[in-house]
DNA sequence: GCAATATACTAGGACATCCAAGGGTTTGGA
DNA sequence: TCCAAACCCTTGGATGTCCTAGTATATTGC
């Protein structure tokens, strides 16, 4: 990053767009380019805070997902499915959190195929603490307004649906 | 990815924060979440139809960034500027599209640190197809109606001023 | 019951991003 | 004038994501 720039370059973007003769997707680029960007800055700003703890946001998230699991242990391809990211990211990210002594490997008591990862008492203890960091540091200071982040919540709801993440609703 | 899932993995992520009592930042919690999985499935749209013509969105975006300057080439450090991204990510980027013959290195004539950076004939060619795909298969297909779009170029417009993105109105 | 198919996890590889550090070039103040 | 500070790019390392392939275990169908 560094200084701002003068001018915003994907409202920049936009413009070269309508001026080649793509008027029509301008728009749609700019707000998908948009988010983009958007992601990258929340991004940072979560590693930022993250990072005092010794986490990164895949692993806080695989921390929190198990701090909400009734039985306190999830199988490996639960938390692919709900954390919507590839087997081989959940794998990854248990080796590392495992190591840290975060969470621990068992297997699954029927299905010899199946690994179930579970919070150490550490892990949970550690997801607390950057949970209510990020709740402070982050969320509570989104900068976004409360009826954009309604907004926000519904039309990207109404995407990642169509798009075939959930089938509720 | 695998099969839609019963029900909305983010709403019962806020669900979750509701229920252990952090309810005043469930929302933009929801929201930011949101944001990350659908920069994740917007991305991965863009790489399927840029994979055919062997680029990756990073590549993609530093044609067509190379394909708007008015000299044809852009100092490395402009191109890191306007693509927000790390000076290493450019130099990377530079290197393999260099090597595939997209764009071409050459000194700066007057400041001996810099080094421009110039579409081929090949590369302005290939970003033209690029591009032509995108629009048609991904911007022009965005999955947002069009008050949407307008809606979040505004309210992600708002966010990365605030953030230090850029300073104009 | 046994073979074929499906599922679960992991290993290896390609890419992207960032940070830290290093070497060359310019600029600016003493 | 001259040297320190600032700037530009690259290298090397850490992480994360995905894909492909391989191994092990379950399930299904004949």
């Amino acid at each position: 990053m560094g200084t701002p720039l003068p001018r915003d370059p994907i409202a920049d973007a936009q413009r070269n767009w309508e001026r080649h003769g793509w008027g029509d997707v301008a728009a749609p680029m700019a707000a998908i380019t948009a988010i983009m960007r958007t992601q990258q800055i929340l991004l940072a700003r979560i590693e930022t805070v993250l990072k005092p703890f010794g986490l990164t946001f895949a692993r806080y998230e695989l921390l929190a997902l198990l701090s909400f699991a009734r039985s306190g242990a999830l199988p490996m391809n639960k938390a692919s499915a709900l954390l919507q990211v590839h087997p081989t990211s959940v794998t990854n990210a248990v080796d590392r959190l495992e190591k840290a002594g975060l969470v621990a490997r068992s297997p699954h008591p029927t299905d010899g195929r199946t690994t179930l990862i579970e919070l150490t008492a550490e892990g949970r203890t550690l997801a607390k603490k950057a949970t209510a960091a990020l709740n402070s540091e982050v969320f509570g200071n989104s900068g976004f307004g409360a009826d954009d982040v309604d907004h926000l919540i519904r039309v990207l709801g109404t995407f990642r649906r169509d798009a075939g993440d959930f089938t509720e609703e």
